[in-house]
DNA sequence: CTCTAGTGGAGCATGACTGTTCCATTAGAG
DNA sequence: CTCTAATGGAACAGTCATGCTCCACTAGAG
Protein backbone atom coordinates (compact mmCIF):
# COMPACT_ATOMS: atom_id res chain seq x y z
CA UNK A 1 0.00 0.00 0.00
CA UNK A 2 2.23 3.27 -0.80
CA UNK A 3 -1.01 4.93 1.39
CA UNK A 4 1.67 3.78 4.40
CA UNK A 5 4.33 6.12 2.79
CA UNK A 6 2.14 8.83 2.73
CA UNK A 7 0.50 8.36 5.97
CA UNK A 8 3.99 9.30 7.50
CA UNK A 9 2.80 12.70 7.28
CA UNK A 10 0.38 13.38 10.28
CA UNK A 11 -1.16 16.65 8.62
CA UNK A 12 -1.37 14.35 5.99
CA UNK A 13 -3.56 12.05 7.27
CA UNK A 14 -5.82 14.47 8.75
CA UNK A 15 -6.54 16.10 5.61
CA UNK A 16 -7.03 12.54 3.51
CA UNK A 17 -9.28 11.46 6.47
CA UNK A 18 -11.62 14.27 6.55
CA UNK A 19 -12.11 13.86 3.09
CA UNK A 20 -12.99 10.68 3.04
CA UNK A 21 -14.70 10.40 6.29
CA UNK A 22 -16.96 12.91 5.15
CA UNK A 23 -17.57 10.51 2.14
CA UNK A 24 -17.86 7.67 4.30
CA UNK A 25 -20.29 9.13 6.77
CA UNK A 26 -22.74 10.41 3.84
CA UNK A 27 -23.24 6.93 2.20
CA UNK A 28 -23.75 5.20 5.82
CA UNK A 29 -26.44 8.07 6.62
CA UNK A 30 -27.85 7.71 3.25
CA UNK A 31 -27.80 4.03 3.38
CA UNK A 32 -29.23 4.21 7.04
CA UNK A 33 -32.29 6.99 5.26
CA UNK A 34 -32.70 4.43 1.81
CA UNK A 35 -32.48 0.89 3.55
CA UNK A 36 -34.98 1.99 6.55
CA UNK A 37 -37.44 2.35 4.08
CA UNK A 38 -36.82 0.07 1.66
CA UNK A 39 -34.61 -2.73 2.66
CA UNK A 40 -34.05 -4.37 -0.63
CA UNK A 41 -32.64 -1.32 -2.32
CA UNK A 42 -30.12 -1.55 -4.70
CA UNK A 43 -26.85 0.05 -3.82
CA UNK A 44 -27.02 2.20 -6.95
CA UNK A 45 -29.79 4.20 -4.79
CA UNK A 46 -28.11 4.04 -1.74
CA UNK A 47 -25.27 5.88 -3.94
CA UNK A 48 -27.78 8.12 -5.54
CA UNK A 49 -28.83 8.96 -2.05
CA UNK A 50 -25.01 9.80 -0.98
CA UNK A 51 -25.19 11.60 -3.77
CA UNK A 52 -22.02 10.25 -5.06
CA UNK A 53 -20.82 7.75 -7.87
CA UNK A 54 -21.51 4.14 -7.82
CA UNK A 55 -17.96 3.75 -8.27
CA UNK A 56 -17.46 5.55 -5.34
CA UNK A 57 -19.17 3.22 -3.11
CA UNK A 58 -17.88 0.61 -4.12
CA UNK A 59 -14.56 1.82 -3.30
CA UNK A 60 -15.47 2.51 0.20
CA UNK A 61 -17.27 -0.54 0.67
CA UNK A 62 -16.39 -3.51 -2.12
CA UNK A 63 -19.42 -5.64 -1.05
CA UNK A 64 -23.02 -5.12 0.03
CA UNK A 65 -21.59 -6.98 2.58
CA UNK A 66 -19.57 -4.79 3.60
CA UNK A 67 -21.24 -1.66 3.78
CA UNK A 68 -24.22 -3.80 6.17
CA UNK A 69 -21.43 -4.83 8.54
CA UNK A 70 -20.32 -0.82 8.50
CA UNK A 71 -24.11 -0.39 8.87
CA UNK A 72 -24.61 -2.49 11.53
CA UNK A 73 -21.22 -1.51 13.35
CA UNK A 74 -22.50 2.35 13.08
CA UNK A 75 -25.95 1.70 14.38
CA UNK A 76 -24.70 -0.13 17.03
CA UNK A 77 -22.46 2.55 18.39
CA UNK A 78 -25.29 5.34 17.70
CA UNK A 79 -27.50 3.10 19.78
CA UNK A 80 -24.88 2.36 22.52
CA UNK A 81 -23.72 5.96 22.59
CA UNK A 82 -27.61 7.06 23.50
CA UNK A 83 -28.14 4.79 25.51
CA UNK A 84 -25.23 6.35 27.69
CA UNK A 85 -26.64 9.68 27.10
CA UNK A 86 -30.24 8.47 28.79
CA UNK A 87 -27.74 7.50 32.27
CA UNK A 88 -29.69 4.26 32.60
CA UNK A 89 -28.51 4.46 36.21
CA UNK A 90 -29.44 7.40 37.78
CA UNK A 91 -32.67 8.02 39.21
CA UNK A 92 -36.04 5.85 40.01
CA UNK A 93 -35.61 3.30 37.36
CA UNK A 94 -39.15 4.85 35.40
CA UNK A 95 -37.59 7.68 34.99
CA UNK A 96 -34.38 6.30 33.93
CA UNK A 97 -36.33 3.80 31.32
CA UNK A 98 -38.31 7.28 29.58
CA UNK A 99 -34.87 8.55 29.51
CA UNK A 100 -33.49 5.34 27.38
CA UNK A 101 -36.73 5.63 25.35
CA UNK A 102 -36.64 9.06 24.74
CA UNK A 103 -32.95 8.73 23.54
CA UNK A 104 -34.00 6.08 21.39
CA UNK A 105 -36.77 7.80 19.53
CA UNK A 106 -34.83 10.48 18.67
CA UNK A 107 -32.56 7.40 16.59
CA UNK A 108 -34.95 8.05 13.89
CA UNK A 109 -34.45 6.19 10.69
CA UNK A 110 -31.84 4.45 13.08
CA UNK A 111 -34.06 2.70 14.38
CA UNK A 112 -36.66 1.95 12.07
CA UNK A 113 -33.03 0.13 10.51
CA UNK A 114 -32.96 -2.00 13.32
CA UNK A 115 -36.62 -3.50 12.47
CA UNK A 116 -36.49 -3.50 8.76
CA UNK A 117 -32.78 -5.29 8.47
CA UNK A 118 -33.60 -7.54 11.05
CA UNK A 119 -29.91 -9.14 9.34
CA UNK A 120 -28.04 -6.49 10.70
CA UNK A 121 -29.04 -7.39 14.74
CA UNK A 122 -28.16 -10.93 14.60
CA UNK A 123 -24.76 -10.60 12.79
CA UNK A 124 -21.54 -8.68 14.67
CA UNK A 125 -21.36 -8.49 17.93
CA UNK A 126 -24.18 -6.79 19.34
CA UNK A 127 -25.51 -10.72 20.33
CA UNK A 128 -27.84 -9.75 22.89
CA UNK A 129 -25.07 -8.56 24.54
CA UNK A 130 -24.42 -4.54 23.77
CA UNK A 131 -23.67 -1.92 26.22
CA UNK A 132 -27.32 -0.81 25.59
CA UNK A 133 -28.48 -3.83 26.03
CA UNK A 134 -26.68 -4.59 29.34
CA UNK A 135 -27.54 -1.30 30.93
CA UNK A 136 -31.47 -1.73 30.04
CA UNK A 137 -31.20 -5.02 31.57
CA UNK A 138 -29.41 -3.82 34.44
CA UNK A 139 -32.14 -0.95 34.69
CA UNK A 140 -34.71 -3.73 34.84
CA UNK A 141 -32.90 -5.53 37.70
CA UNK A 142 -32.69 -2.09 39.70
CA UNK A 143 -36.45 -1.17 39.66
CA UNK A 144 -37.70 -4.98 40.37
CA UNK A 145 -34.95 -4.58 43.42
CA UNK A 146 -36.81 -0.90 44.19
CA UNK A 147 -40.00 -2.49 43.87
CA UNK A 148 -40.71 0.67 41.05
CA UNK A 149 -41.28 -1.93 38.12
CA UNK A 150 -43.40 -4.99 37.50
CA UNK A 151 -41.54 -7.93 38.87
CA UNK A 152 -43.73 -10.13 36.59
CA UNK A 153 -41.58 -8.51 33.40
CA UNK A 154 -38.54 -10.04 32.87
CA UNK A 155 -35.87 -7.52 31.67
CA UNK A 156 -36.26 -9.24 28.23
CA UNK A 157 -39.62 -8.86 27.48
CA UNK A 158 -39.25 -4.91 28.66
CA UNK A 159 -37.03 -4.96 26.09
CA UNK A 160 -39.18 -6.36 23.58
CA UNK A 161 -41.63 -4.14 24.82
CA UNK A 162 -39.52 -1.14 25.00
CA UNK A 163 -38.28 -1.58 20.80
CA UNK A 164 -42.15 -2.34 19.54
CA UNK A 165 -43.56 0.62 21.67
CA UNK A 166 -41.02 3.03 20.26
CA UNK A 167 -41.91 0.79 16.40
CA UNK A 168 -45.65 1.59 16.92
CA UNK A 169 -44.88 5.14 17.96
CA UNK A 170 -42.96 5.79 14.68
CA UNK A 171 -45.14 4.02 12.29
CA UNK A 172 -47.66 6.09 14.04
CA UNK A 173 -46.19 9.29 12.81
CA UNK A 174 -45.18 7.85 9.51
CA UNK A 175 -48.70 5.94 8.75
CA UNK A 176 -51.33 8.61 10.30
CA UNK A 177 -49.00 12.18 10.09
CA UNK A 178 -49.16 12.23 13.66
CA UNK A 179 -46.46 14.64 15.24
CA UNK A 180 -44.08 13.02 16.70
CA UNK A 181 -44.09 15.07 19.45
CA UNK A 182 -47.19 13.21 19.85
CA UNK A 183 -46.20 10.05 19.14
CA UNK A 184 -43.53 10.51 21.84
CA UNK A 185 -45.88 10.98 24.57
CA UNK A 186 -48.01 8.53 23.36
CA UNK A 187 -45.11 5.87 23.80
CA UNK A 188 -43.55 7.23 27.54
CA UNK A 189 -47.14 6.73 28.57
CA UNK A 190 -47.47 3.36 27.34
CA UNK A 191 -44.70 2.41 28.07
CA UNK A 192 -44.40 3.55 31.92
CA UNK A 193 -48.02 2.18 32.51
CA UNK A 194 -46.73 -1.38 31.56
CA UNK A 195 -43.38 -1.51 33.25
CA UNK A 196 -45.51 0.19 36.53
CA UNK A 197 -45.70 -2.09 39.37
CA UNK A 198 -48.61 -2.80 40.33
CA UNK A 199 -49.92 -1.49 43.71
CA UNK A 200 -51.80 -4.31 45.07
CA UNK B 1 -62.44 -20.21 -22.17
CA UNK B 2 -63.00 -23.31 -22.84
CA UNK B 3 -63.56 -23.95 -19.05
CA UNK B 4 -66.78 -22.25 -18.72
CA UNK B 5 -68.32 -25.19 -21.17
CA UNK B 6 -66.58 -27.86 -18.80
CA UNK B 7 -68.32 -25.80 -15.98
CA UNK B 8 -71.74 -26.40 -17.32
CA UNK B 9 -71.23 -29.68 -15.40
CA UNK B 10 -71.67 -29.13 -11.68
CA UNK B 11 -69.83 -32.35 -10.38
CA UNK B 12 -66.98 -31.58 -12.81
CA UNK B 13 -66.65 -27.89 -11.00
CA UNK B 14 -66.32 -29.50 -7.86
CA UNK B 15 -63.70 -32.13 -8.95
CA UNK B 16 -61.68 -29.52 -10.34
CA UNK B 17 -62.04 -27.08 -7.43
CA UNK B 18 -61.07 -29.54 -5.31
CA UNK B 19 -57.93 -30.47 -6.58
CA UNK B 20 -57.28 -27.17 -7.74
CA UNK B 21 -58.50 -25.18 -3.81
CA UNK B 22 -56.23 -27.48 -3.07
CA UNK B 23 -52.80 -26.98 -4.84
CA UNK B 24 -53.77 -23.11 -4.28
CA UNK B 25 -54.01 -23.44 -0.98
CA UNK B 26 -50.87 -25.39 -0.14
CA UNK B 27 -49.03 -22.71 -2.25
CA UNK B 28 -50.84 -19.49 0.04
CA UNK B 29 -49.71 -21.37 3.31
CA UNK B 30 -46.24 -22.07 2.31
CA UNK B 31 -46.15 -18.42 1.22
CA UNK B 32 -47.07 -17.54 4.47
CA UNK B 33 -44.45 -19.67 6.42
CA UNK B 34 -41.54 -18.64 3.52
CA UNK B 35 -42.25 -14.81 3.26
CA UNK B 36 -42.77 -14.63 7.34
CA UNK B 37 -39.20 -15.36 7.64
CA UNK B 38 -37.60 -13.94 4.79
CA UNK B 39 -39.39 -11.15 3.31
CA UNK B 40 -37.43 -11.54 -0.76
CA UNK B 41 -37.24 -15.43 -1.00
CA UNK B 42 -37.81 -16.66 -4.39
CA UNK B 43 -40.92 -17.58 -6.19
CA UNK B 44 -38.93 -21.07 -6.29
CA UNK B 45 -38.17 -20.69 -2.51
CA UNK B 46 -42.34 -20.76 -1.99
CA UNK B 47 -42.90 -23.33 -4.65
CA UNK B 48 -40.30 -25.51 -2.81
CA UNK B 49 -41.91 -24.94 0.36
CA UNK B 50 -45.21 -25.56 -1.01
CA UNK B 51 -44.17 -28.82 -2.62
CA UNK B 52 -45.02 -28.12 -5.95
CA UNK B 53 -42.89 -27.26 -8.85
CA UNK B 54 -42.36 -23.68 -10.08
CA UNK B 55 -44.37 -23.96 -12.97
CA UNK B 56 -47.13 -25.24 -10.83
CA UNK B 57 -46.95 -21.95 -9.01
CA UNK B 58 -46.84 -19.56 -11.96
CA UNK B 59 -49.84 -21.71 -13.43
CA UNK B 60 -51.84 -19.90 -10.18
CA UNK B 61 -50.00 -17.04 -9.98
CA UNK B 62 -48.48 -15.63 -13.17
CA UNK B 63 -46.53 -13.08 -11.55
CA UNK B 64 -45.69 -12.30 -8.36
CA UNK B 65 -47.77 -9.60 -7.60
CA UNK B 66 -50.41 -11.78 -8.34
CA UNK B 67 -49.12 -13.97 -5.50
CA UNK B 68 -48.82 -11.44 -3.10
CA UNK B 69 -52.28 -10.08 -3.79
CA UNK B 70 -53.73 -13.43 -3.26
CA UNK B 71 -51.87 -13.68 0.09
CA UNK B 72 -53.11 -10.35 0.97
CA UNK B 73 -56.80 -11.28 0.44
CA UNK B 74 -56.26 -14.17 2.38
CA UNK B 75 -54.68 -13.10 5.07
CA UNK B 76 -56.89 -9.84 5.26
CA UNK B 77 -59.32 -12.69 5.68
CA UNK B 78 -57.90 -14.72 8.36
CA UNK B 79 -57.85 -11.86 10.09
CA UNK B 80 -61.05 -10.41 10.24
CA UNK B 81 -62.44 -14.01 10.47
CA UNK B 82 -60.27 -13.66 14.13
CA UNK B 83 -61.57 -10.88 15.05
CA UNK B 84 -64.60 -12.05 14.31
CA UNK B 85 -64.20 -15.04 16.63
CA UNK B 86 -63.30 -12.76 19.07
CA UNK B 87 -66.78 -11.49 19.64
CA UNK B 88 -65.30 -7.96 20.19
CA UNK B 89 -68.98 -5.97 20.92
CA UNK B 90 -69.31 -8.50 23.99
CA UNK B 91 -68.43 -7.78 27.37
CA UNK B 92 -66.40 -5.07 28.77
CA UNK B 93 -63.87 -3.68 26.66
CA UNK B 94 -60.65 -4.92 28.33
CA UNK B 95 -62.09 -8.35 27.91
CA UNK B 96 -62.78 -8.04 24.41
CA UNK B 97 -59.55 -6.68 23.47
CA UNK B 98 -57.87 -9.61 25.12
CA UNK B 99 -59.89 -12.10 23.36
CA UNK B 100 -58.82 -10.16 20.10
CA UNK B 101 -55.12 -10.11 21.18
CA UNK B 102 -55.63 -13.75 21.85
CA UNK B 103 -57.52 -14.74 18.35
CA UNK B 104 -54.56 -12.70 16.73
CA UNK B 105 -51.87 -14.51 18.50
CA UNK B 106 -52.68 -17.56 17.67
CA UNK B 107 -52.48 -16.74 14.20
CA UNK B 108 -48.99 -16.74 14.46
CA UNK B 109 -46.92 -16.68 10.62
CA UNK B 110 -49.56 -14.92 8.95
CA UNK B 111 -48.93 -11.97 11.79
CA UNK B 112 -45.44 -12.07 11.29
CA UNK B 113 -46.09 -11.60 7.94
CA UNK B 114 -47.73 -8.53 8.43
CA UNK B 115 -45.02 -7.13 9.74
CA UNK B 116 -42.31 -8.38 7.17
CA UNK B 117 -44.23 -7.25 3.90
CA UNK B 118 -45.64 -4.23 4.62
CA UNK B 119 -46.46 -3.28 0.81
CA UNK B 120 -48.75 -6.46 1.59
CA UNK B 121 -50.93 -4.03 3.99
CA UNK B 122 -50.27 -0.46 1.90
CA UNK B 123 -52.03 -2.05 -1.16
CA UNK B 124 -56.12 -3.30 -1.86
CA UNK B 125 -59.00 -3.34 0.38
CA UNK B 126 -57.63 -3.01 3.83
CA UNK B 127 -56.75 0.58 3.24
CA UNK B 128 -57.28 1.04 7.57
CA UNK B 129 -60.91 -0.19 6.91
CA UNK B 130 -61.00 -3.66 6.96
CA UNK B 131 -63.77 -5.64 9.12
CA UNK B 132 -61.13 -5.93 12.03
CA UNK B 133 -59.78 -2.67 12.18
CA UNK B 134 -63.43 -1.33 12.78
CA UNK B 135 -64.27 -3.56 15.32
CA UNK B 136 -61.14 -2.87 17.63
CA UNK B 137 -61.94 0.84 16.90
CA UNK B 138 -65.50 0.58 17.72
CA UNK B 139 -63.97 -1.91 20.75
CA UNK B 140 -62.05 0.74 21.70
CA UNK B 141 -64.48 3.88 21.43
CA UNK B 142 -66.98 1.57 23.76
CA UNK B 143 -64.16 1.30 26.33
CA UNK B 144 -63.97 5.17 26.47
CA UNK B 145 -67.84 5.25 26.75
CA UNK B 146 -67.57 2.37 29.15
CA UNK B 147 -64.82 4.41 31.20
CA UNK B 148 -63.01 1.13 31.28
CA UNK B 149 -60.26 2.39 28.54
CA UNK B 150 -57.46 5.12 29.02
CA UNK B 151 -59.13 8.01 27.38
CA UNK B 152 -55.72 9.70 26.37
CA UNK B 153 -55.05 6.68 24.16
CA UNK B 154 -56.95 6.99 21.14
CA UNK B 155 -57.74 3.80 19.01
CA UNK B 156 -55.46 4.02 16.23
CA UNK B 157 -52.91 4.69 19.23
CA UNK B 158 -54.37 1.02 21.07
CA UNK B 159 -54.24 -0.50 17.34
CA UNK B 160 -50.90 -0.04 17.19
CA UNK B 161 -49.56 -0.67 20.18
CA UNK B 162 -51.96 -3.91 20.16
CA UNK B 163 -50.08 -5.37 16.95
CA UNK B 164 -46.81 -4.00 17.86
CA UNK B 165 -46.66 -5.91 21.09
CA UNK B 166 -47.79 -9.20 19.32
CA UNK B 167 -45.25 -8.93 17.21
CA UNK B 168 -42.98 -8.35 20.04
CA UNK B 169 -44.47 -11.61 21.92
CA UNK B 170 -43.52 -13.82 18.56
CA UNK B 171 -39.75 -12.20 18.67
CA UNK B 172 -40.16 -13.59 22.40
CA UNK B 173 -40.83 -16.50 21.22
CA UNK B 174 -38.76 -16.54 18.09
CA UNK B 175 -35.51 -15.34 19.52
CA UNK B 176 -35.47 -16.05 23.07
CA UNK B 177 -37.14 -19.55 22.97
CA UNK B 178 -40.13 -18.49 25.43
CA UNK B 179 -43.13 -20.76 25.08
CA UNK B 180 -45.83 -19.61 23.58
CA UNK B 181 -47.75 -20.24 26.52
CA UNK B 182 -45.37 -17.70 28.62
CA UNK B 183 -45.21 -15.32 25.38
CA UNK B 184 -49.02 -14.53 25.11
CA UNK B 185 -49.27 -14.28 29.08
CA UNK B 186 -46.81 -11.56 29.13
CA UNK B 187 -48.69 -10.38 26.16
CA UNK B 188 -51.89 -10.07 27.34
CA UNK B 189 -50.79 -8.63 30.74
CA UNK B 190 -49.03 -5.98 29.00
CA UNK B 191 -51.39 -4.96 26.71
CA UNK B 192 -54.09 -4.87 29.86
CA UNK B 193 -51.64 -2.36 31.86
CA UNK B 194 -51.27 -0.16 28.66
CA UNK B 195 -55.24 0.46 28.10
CA UNK B 196 -56.34 -0.10 31.58
CA UNK B 197 -58.08 3.64 32.64
CA UNK B 198 -56.09 5.31 35.41
CA UNK B 199 -58.03 5.32 38.56
CA UNK B 200 -57.66 8.67 39.31
C1' DC C 1 -59.41 -49.52 -18.92
C1' DT C 2 -59.25 -44.54 -21.35
C1' DC C 3 -58.61 -39.95 -21.31
C1' DT C 4 -57.86 -35.54 -19.52
C1' DA C 5 -56.67 -32.13 -16.07
C1' DG C 6 -53.00 -31.26 -13.38
C1' DT C 7 -48.39 -31.41 -12.72
C1' DG C 8 -43.16 -31.04 -12.90
C1' DG C 9 -38.83 -30.58 -15.24
C1' DA C 10 -35.75 -28.65 -18.76
C1' DG C 11 -34.71 -24.96 -21.19
C1' DC C 12 -34.61 -20.16 -22.85
C1' DA C 13 -34.82 -15.01 -22.99
C1' DT C 14 -34.96 -11.02 -20.23
C1' DG C 15 -33.96 -7.67 -16.88
C1' DA C 16 -31.90 -6.11 -12.55
C1' DC C 17 -28.19 -5.84 -9.50
C1' DT C 18 -23.50 -6.66 -8.68
C1' DG C 19 -18.61 -6.36 -8.83
C1' DT C 20 -14.94 -4.79 -11.64
C1' DT C 21 -11.87 -2.11 -14.80
C1' DC C 22 -10.50 1.89 -17.23
C1' DC C 23 -10.30 6.66 -18.11
C1' DA C 24 -11.37 11.53 -17.82
C1' DT C 25 -12.32 15.16 -14.60
C1' DT C 26 -12.17 17.80 -10.37
C1' DA C 27 -11.11 19.42 -5.74
C1' DG C 28 -7.79 20.61 -2.67
C1' DA C 29 -3.10 20.47 -0.31
C1' DG C 30 1.35 22.41 -0.78
C1' DC D 1 0.21 27.03 -10.16
C1' DT D 2 1.29 21.82 -9.72
C1' DC D 3 0.28 17.49 -8.54
C1' DT D 4 -2.16 13.89 -6.38
C1' DA D 5 -6.08 11.87 -4.16
C1' DA D 6 -10.69 11.43 -4.98
C1' DT D 7 -14.40 11.10 -7.79
C1' DG D 8 -17.88 9.89 -11.52
C1' DG D 9 -19.20 7.81 -15.74
C1' DA D 10 -19.09 4.19 -19.12
C1' DA D 11 -18.69 -0.30 -20.14
C1' DC D 12 -18.41 -5.27 -19.29
C1' DA D 13 -19.12 -9.93 -17.48
C1' DG D 14 -21.32 -12.71 -14.11
C1' DT D 15 -25.20 -14.01 -11.31
C1' DC D 16 -29.87 -14.61 -10.08
C1' DA D 17 -34.93 -14.31 -10.11
C1' DT D 18 -38.41 -14.05 -13.28
C1' DG D 19 -41.74 -15.11 -16.84
C1' DC D 20 -42.63 -18.16 -20.40
C1' DT D 21 -42.88 -22.45 -23.54
C1' DC D 22 -42.73 -27.15 -24.54
C1' DC D 23 -43.03 -31.84 -23.41
C1' DA D 24 -43.40 -35.99 -20.68
C1' DC D 25 -45.65 -38.01 -16.76
C1' DT D 26 -49.30 -39.22 -13.37
C1' DA D 27 -53.51 -39.33 -10.76
C1' DG D 28 -58.09 -39.65 -10.95
C1' DA D 29 -62.85 -39.19 -13.10
C1' DG D 30 -65.65 -41.70 -16.23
Amino acid sequence: MSKLCVMADRSTIDVESRARARTRRAILDAAITVLSQHSTASLGDVADAAGVGRTTLHRYFPERADLLTALSTDVLARIDSAAERAQPDRGPAPDALERMCQEFFELGDILMCVFSQPELVNTTAWEECSEADKALIRLVERGHAEGTLDPALDPIWVQQVLWSTLYAAWQHTREHGVSKHRALDLCLRSLRKVVAAVPG
